[in-house]
DNA sequence: AAATATTGTGGAATCGATTCCACAAACATA
DNA sequence: TATGTTTGTGGAATCGATTCCACAATATTT
């Protein structure tokens, strides 16, 4: 393998000088620059990063742990992240927990000992042993999706949107509403959400039926069987004029199922959902939908992790973005 | 920071014992392995990894090049890399060149800097220097998408899933079929899609329509505008019965121009596409497609890097994966 | 011409692990 | 008891860089 010695050997120089000539620091001869140089381009040599991370202790690299690869808002958040840290010549270092909280912890160590200069955690469901485990971490840390104590946060306004989206479907003159969501352990996505339904319902002195309330999975199908349960509770007595998914997919199931049963779209019920998937334009009619700006929400992230990085202060500071309303054919 | 010397002098034994308890290599007494363990326990300790692959010259990294981030195809083709790597334990450290050539150089050069154990490039283009550049990597890799010469290889069978799918087009009863595809220099999706398509219909005898072929750019937008040109072209003159369109979203894009200009799809006009996005299935009426199992492509990616990795062989293995027709509403 | 300031270079310690080797202790065998 | 074998442990070199420090060679000032 190529190393600093060796180029040393080869332009006559010291490692030293070498060196000095990689990182532009201290001093060297014009001369002695160019025949290091020469060299390196001849050679093809690239420094080793674990030497230098070995003495820097910097490593240039950002672990992130997601819930999930390849989900949408998966992407858009990396694809956030990524803007800000290539520009700052950061690498992302990707682990995928597939929904196992365990697995959560495991790669919080495993980033911790690939010394990674910090850590960004796409959070779903929040425990107490992985409160502890993230802040006994002691690494620059930020966390998107859910509000933890202690920690730098980038989170959604779930509470507000849902109670804005479900706001619109009253102002739309719709009484009877219908509620798919998920797991309250997901705070932000199964409690914040439901809340948000739950308070705008209240706030307009409509019914608030329990039994039009059920949950699902994150994905279209769990959407549809969702709504397949709330119509067969129904049954031949008061009908939803409404449906609220909190998520994309799962307002599509819905919208699936009411569309075999024959049922209109926005005539017979409204659809709404949260997300701006790309598939919601797309369906047929187009679904209502919030617009998260996830990309931003990983911009944001990515820059409070450089500042504590570059400050080496940890502050804990909370952003909580906005959502936008795209109103669609759906309602 | 935590070091092996330390645990050493807290457990009272040598540091070599300590490597040794943690390698589960060489012997030790079961009070000595005991102490140990308590200690790390107690304390914490994780090795720093890049003193260890500094000496063992293995990072258990997988360098992995993305033209785009977030793209549909991206993350299946990571997920299915993720799966196996993930056994295996090794961790993915992600690029991504937001399709700038140049930059998929300078990351294969910081991707050996960073001592990766293996190379993934997701490749659309590729020109002579960035193959020059590849050759000389000496480092396990696999290109996954387009054929590379003298390195091993995952593809799709571009050629005759396109030539298949017109094919079915003209099963149909098809027999004036308008194309969209995208740039040439992307061999894959640009040419052998093309080609398949040409020699398709000039199989069965059919009309080659330069005018009715235009190009278009992987989203959404570009497939409306190409079709929207072609139908431009058309003028008052003969009319396309049919429309192939290169990856899904083209295929979708021209499917929305369709409908605004008041066609119905399949009846007036059929619509195909290439990819099996998940919004395919949601359109209206569903886009009939190929599906080329993007999961299995980064798998057999992985294994094949693995393989590399362990026998130290550099062989060249091509690997072509087949593609399984969706066929729905759409034709 | 002597004293001082500025530049360029190399020696050597260091980062945190692994691993070869030598040695010592404990045990078994003749 | 003397000898050989098995176990357990620590010393020290090593991986490939960075960086402090000392020193030498110039250049500049008195």
């Amino acid at each position: 393998m190529l190393t600093i010695k060796k180029i040393a050997e080869m332009a006559q120089v010291s490692r030293t000088t070498v060196s000095r000539v990689l990182n532009d620091s201290g001093y060297v001869s014009e001369e002695a620059r160019k025949r290091v140089l020469a060299v390196i381009e001849e050679t093809g040599y690239v420094p080793s990063q674990h030497a230098k991370s070995l003495r820097t202790k910097k490593t240039k690299v950002i672990g992130v742990i997601l819930p999930k690869l390849s989900t949408e808002t998966s992407g858009r958040i990396v694809n956030g992240m990524n803007d800000v840290f290539q520009e700052h010549g950061y690498q992302i270092l990707l682990t995928s927990t597939n929904l196992d909280v365990q697995k959560e912890m495991e790669y919080l160590r495993l980033l911790k000992s690939r010394q990674v200069d910090g850590v960004i955690l796409i959070a779903t469901n929040i425990n107490s042993k992985l409160k502890e485990e993230i802040n006994q971490l002691n690494l620059p840390f930020v966390a998107i999706g859910q509000d933890i104590s202690g920690v730098s946060c980038v989170t959604y306004n779930d509470y507000e949107a849902a109670k804005a989206m479900t706001e619109l479907l009253i102002a739309k003159g719709r009484k009877n509403l219908a509620f798919i969501g998920v797991d309250e352990s997901d705070r932000a996505v199964g409690y914040d959400r439901k809340q948000g339904f739950i308070d705008a319902i209240k706030k307009h002195g409509l019914l608030l039926r329990e039994e039009w309330m059920e949950k699902g999975k994150f994905d279209i199908e769990s959407g549809y069987e969702a709504m397949k349960q709330i119509i067969h509770k129904a049954g031949g007595g008061p009908f939803p004029d409404a449906v609220f998914g909190v998520t994309d997919r799962i307002a599509i199931g819905a919208m699936q199922f009411l569309r075999e049963k024959g049922l209109q779209i926005p005539k017979d019920i409204s659809v709404a959902g949260i997300g701006a998937s790309e598939i919601s334009r797309f369906v047929h009619p187009p679904l209502t939908t919030m617009d998260y700006e996830n990309e931003k929400a990983g911009q944001q992230a990515a820059q409070i992790l450089l500042e504590q990085i570059n400050t080496n202060k940890e502050r804990e500071k909370k952003v909580k973005l906005n959502y936008r309303l795209l109103e669609r054919d759906s309602i």
